[in-house]
DNA sequence: GCAACAAATGTAATGTTATTACGCATGGAT
DNA sequence: ATCCATGCGTAATAACATTACATTTGTTGC
């Protein structure tokens, strides 16, 4: 689940839509964007977005209900990425920090809970918005 | 906005749903079981929610689009919560970390970003339903 | 008291996000 | 060739949230 897939013509044109955009973009974004490509229907969006997350290619945005492509190469083999999404203008800066990851997994051995998912999103102004 | 508030009639009606619930609700929940208190339409909850939000006596599940009353006293005076919500029966255990905030905080300084809100939710499944 | 202003409310309509249901097509594996 | 898993197309609907506008209530200063 961690190298090259080969994906579906719907996936690929999802994949690509969220790495040619500078941003997170919401699903009906990604649909208006492909209907001259064919796509029609926002579960043909839904579809591919749910794969591309499985395979680790996309990540979904929870707190602002959208999506993007994966950083880089970096966010592989992590169990936890954060994010940092500026409201002014919509960037959003992808990281991780093993400690950070280290102290949730510590809360969850003590409590005797098994995290499948777990969402880090920091909302604010990013250095460029306050800039300017 | 740490202390006492007055709640209006509306804000108490939802944080009273909200304090009896034994899980988070989502606002249409909370409005269907305010529909004998007089509650008519969405907005009715969403305004009493976005106060008792800034009041810190509710927050809000970004994964689950729900909400919650807060856990107690100890949630007052922390930037950032984290919540762990079990998938299988809906609950939720509010907690903080001192170390994760600062790790936060710092890779914000770092990266010049003006955090408002952040938001870490953890979902799995908890103690008890992984012992039944 | 009362005028003026801010905050809260009621209601309707609409916008946005996500899922369910159903049928068909495609591509291996036996 | 049949079976089965996966993906696709389409329509309908469910779930979540906001905008707009009119009215009421509450507070402040006079």
């Amino acid at each position: 689940m961690n190298a090259h897939h080969d994906l579906t013509k719907n996936q690929e044109l999802v994949f690509g839509t969220l790495s040619a955009a500078d941003g997170p973009l919401s699903a009906y974004t990604i649909l208006d964007r492909l209907r001259d490509r064919g796509f029609r229907a926002p579960l043909q969006v839904y579809r591919a977005l749910d794969k591309l997350t499985d395979y680790g290619l996309v990540h979904r945005l929870e707190s602002i209900n959208s999506f993007v492509a994966c950083a880089g190469p970096h966010c592989h083999g992590h169990g936890s990425l954060a994010f940092a999404i500026c409201e002014k203008c919509g960037q959003v800066e992808e990281f991780s920090d093993e400690t950070v990851e280290q102290r949730l997994g510590v809360w969850s051995r003590e409590h005797g809970f098994k995290p499948t998912k777990t969402a880090i999103e920091i909302r604010g102004t990013c250095a460029a918005c306050l800039a300017a």
